[in-house]
DNA sequence: AATGAATGAGGGTTCATTCAT
DNA sequence: AATGAATGAACCCTCATTCAT
């Protein structure tokens, strides 16, 4: 399908690897042309060099989980909880189906130099501004009743990405369990209280 | 205490800044020395290499983190929430406190050879331990309600963990309020509801 | 005149003023593809390889070199004198026009491999040999004095070609002035006694 | 004599001969380092780079020659034609008794980056300087008639300086004999009309 | 107890060049 | 006529480490 040549793709997989497994600092650079099967030159043919890959496959990493976290909000509704429940399904699935991607998005941002880093801290801060502008919607709504919605905000992001660390997919637990749970654990964490039930309550 | 002589501890700490701040595979020996203001060899002279300093590092950072575990969980009783507040509290003061040890004990494990990565994992493992143990108990105990105590207790060490990445001691919330914070967000994980509230809401 | 393509002129312009700012050997052909505004492979399909390149550059600054020489030549008479005014403005003239064809010309012929070097340091003596023929037949004809015809016929070659390193067009002194000054040099390097003075002065 | 561990001078003694020989854009650290006798990082030990080595050659070269200028100068009485003569004799010998330090001085002052070009440029005018100092003082005192002190200048030094590139030991001109032919020659170049001969000529 | 000297392996990168198309 | 892809060798340099003293 790709016109591209054959190297281009195999590079940016092993490279990923190579820096999820050993970190960016002690990766070597002919381990990742081993690793696609290519030669040391083939990979300079292609990339600038260490650095350019890691941007690549940062910005890689950022762009998919953002696709996924917009395809989940365009399908939700309006309602807080739907919207926090997609946002959390996204990220939950993206660490459970790209390990990779996921670890080094979480973890290679510092090896970036200073020329990449600021715009990629930019750019990565839209992961927190989506779980914010939710929260505080649903604050406003009165429907998240947590008195700490920074904290909040920050406590349902490190469980998702959490799992990327722990998660094996022979484990005992299914994919879409996990997102279930993890999806109730938000709403338990901003301290959810859907309407009908206050109004049951009152009733 | 130490019998060691003096540079010992100003290179354990140089060093510690490097591999919190570069990342141990992108760290120089050289500029542990450097940084340490210790010849290159005195560096060799106290220790074995690279890897020993490592090792040091992170067996410090563990001991002193079960350390402060220890001493909050022996001034707790035996309440399990007052347990997991203990914990809590030490956690979340650990990472204000000491968040180069945080860090470097938070992301560099995976640098460890083989020969002393089992030993440290089974270490590691001790935070995990503690915090299910006081989970599993609150959950005897009828007082936690989570019905993912798994997920529950990974959240809450997450959340902690994720401090060390994000807390700047200028930053507008103080060390005892975000305490307070975490605490009564750790409760909301595992659904907290005390004997007495649901006596007296029963009386 | 020449039947070659387009890019071949920009080609060899590039190389030499790379040669001419870097040398030889630190020069990169990519650099000069770069300068060139053509193509690696483009290059390559006009020419060999950097060997021949430079090759090209240097034969054709003999050439240049030598074809100014000959034009003064033929238009100077049989007066040793004359014929000396001849060859020092035509290299006067061709170092202060060509600086860059110069400066390689005078440096880069070490930088032939052994297979072209021989043909070339041949081809260069050509300098050598209608200097020394000028100046033996001014000795012969007994217009010249100097008692050292060799040193001061490399005396009045270095000056001339020295030129090529301090010349700056934006200079104060007129082409035509320099001319004039090292033509006046040179003779009097030669310690050139002109027939009429001393005829004058016996009379 | 010295107490420099063994390396060093063997060290810039290779550097020096590669440079001369292949220029210092295409000679290879690796091949300084197997003619010195010494490991690369032994190399590395005691220079900082490749670019350090030329500093160090550079520097050398103008201080051994002035060093020898001085020498001269200082054993050479008030006359200008006599200073003259001085500065010339030392010029040509030390081409002649240094020539691969002169070929680098004269020709690899291009290759020192940025940094090292200007302070060395301003070192290097030393030797303009002092023939230019000794030319005026001839100039003004008499014994000096050139019409064009400046290119008087530049051609004494340009002859003496060619000598390292065609002098070979094995010729036919002992160096004494050159120096006398040297000097011969720049008192001819900047026309030098002793006073004892013009009075005598008077009388 | 402490260090200057030295090493071999490997780091990232660029080189001149070739080849299939 | 012209080029994108690919290569292997070599580049300068830094690495963690050892050793004689």
């Amino acid at each position: 399908m790709s016109t591209r040549p054959a190297g281009h793709k195999a590079i940016i997989e092993a490279a990923r690897e190579e820096f999820s497994e050993q970190g960016y600092g002690a990766t070597s650079i002919r381990n990742i042309a081993k690793r696609a099967g290519v030669s040391l030159s083939a990979l300079y043919y292609y990339y600038k060099g260490k650095q350019e890959l890691l941007v690549a496959i940062l910005d890689d990493g950022l762009d998919a989980y953002f696709g996924a976290c917009d395809t989940a909000l365009q399908a939700a509704g309006d309602d807080p909880a739907e919207r926090l429940e997609a946002l959390v399904t996204a990220t939950v699935r993206f660490r459970i189906e790209h390990p990779v991607k996921s670890s080094i998005v979480l973890t290679e941002g510092r090896s970036l130099e200073p020329e990449h880093l600021a715009r990629y801290r930019k750019n990565e801060e839209r992961g927190t501004r989506q779980f914010r502008e939710v929260i505080e919607r649903g604050l406003a709504d009165g429907v998240f009743l947590t008195p700490y919605p920074d904290d909040a905000r920050r406590t349902v992001i490190a469980m998702c990405n959490a799992i990327a660390q722990w998660y094996r997919p022979d484990g005992e637990v299914t994919p879409d369990e996990l997102v279930e749970r993890y999806v109730s654990l938000a709403l338990t964490v901003v301290e959810y209280r859907p309407r009908s039930v206050r109004r049951a309550a009152r009733g």
